[in-house]
DNA sequence: TTGGCAATCGCATGATAATGTGATTAATCA
DNA sequence: TGATTAATCACATTATCATGCGATTGCCAA
């Protein structure tokens, strides 16, 4: 019944810190404490752990290549990173690993346990910092040269780049195709692309696929 | 110094409740509360409101469409979803159109008032189904579609990726227009895709920018 | 030898995008 | 008041993309 988690940590305190707040309650139990990938990975298997924190910079093979081979042996394990690491790259990586949740490290405790039991429960806890980093992905990158376009041609720029032909931008926009196609021109110009698929490619020329 | 947030909310009673909600403290104060997306956008301007709370199924004009417009013309305001709708579509549909923040409206009051905090102080509150979806989205099943393109597709896909244009393309690679289309066909079918729009955001329906 | 596949090429057609050129109206500012 | 800009719209044309259909040649494996 309680919730099974394993820590990766290779700081003794921390990891042996967040295992006596695991313990404090009794709807967590810590099923195991590693200070190194290597040897959680040899040892994880047979643990049923639930949930497994994971410190980035471990001695040796990172976390993030651990949640990644670890997910990979262990699909509905759910892995939280926990790190002091805030920087795109690594978030990134980490969800694309396979992580669920990414916390930081300067979280308090309470919130520690209830991000644990709010994975275990279906959400994805992320400190607030990364959830905004991670919702921005979503957004078009806002670059010196968008603060030139006037408020339509945002308007049109976003629903292009979200792939819409100009017939469906006019219908969304109440205005004629000929209007949509006067503020792509306006947006094409002031963005320096000639074309919907270069403005989507911006940055890819000369990098691969 | 109190946040300044708005509402955009048909039911009556929900809009006044969250009101009501937010003037209970005196962190938070209440600018104003539109029914419906037209009169929002009209009025919200001059209100320098923080923060807006938008629900997506209003009458006439979808809160979706409406944090697009308002986010287009006031870009550093932040937008907050406030919904039933739990869709993988108006998810990622409603973070591309600049929303920060989507919670769920069977959340707790005091939640919803600190996820307006949180949104306030750089966060990105979603509700937990919300934010587990969200971070699904980087992990897509590990796709060996590519593993089947034969070599010369692989390089045109490379090129359609950078977004050149065909006669580009055919000139780079010395070879016929036709060609290009040819090998650009096979590189469709093969990934399942029916046109460079969705080539580039393959696999990123829901996906980030 | 035959069949399958990859690379190459062509013609035709319809849909969509991009470009050239021009215009009107309203709002703002010097 | 005049100039500028933004938003809107139109017509015309060209360019580009995507698709249908067909073909040839060379290579490789059964």
């Amino acid at each position: 019944m309680p919730i099974r988690a394993a820590i990766i940590e290779d700081v003794e305190t921390v990891r042996e810190g967040i295992a006596a707040l695991m313990e404090r309650g009794n709807d967590l139990i810590c099923v195991a404490k590693f200070a190194d990938a290597e040897s959680a990975l040899q040892r994880i298997g047979p643990l049923n752990a639930d949930v497994i924190l994971v410190d980035i910079g471990l001695p040796g093979q990172s976390g993030i290549d651990l949640a990644r081979q670890v997910k990979a042996r262990i699909p509905e394990i759910l892995i939280m990173m926990l790190t002091v690491y805030e920087d795109d790259e690594r978030i990134f990586e980490s969800l694309k690993a396979g992580a669920s949740g990414y916390i930081l490290k300067d979280t308090p405790p309470e919130r520690l346990i209830s991000a644990i039991k709010e994975l275990y429960n279906g959400g994805s806890p992320m400190s607030p910092s990364i959830a905004r980093k991670v919702v921005e992905a979503f957004q078009s990158p806002s670059s010196d040269e968008q603060s030139e376009l006037t408020e339509r041609e945002r308007e049109i720029l976003s629903l292009l780049c979200q792939g819409y032909r100009y017939r469906e931008i006019a219908e969304r926009l109440f205005v004629s195709i000929d209007t949509v196609r006067a503020h792509v021109r306006h947006v094409y110009e002031k963005l320096h692309v000639n074309s919907r698929y270069e403005l989507l490619s911006r940055g890819r020329r000369n990098k691969p696929a």
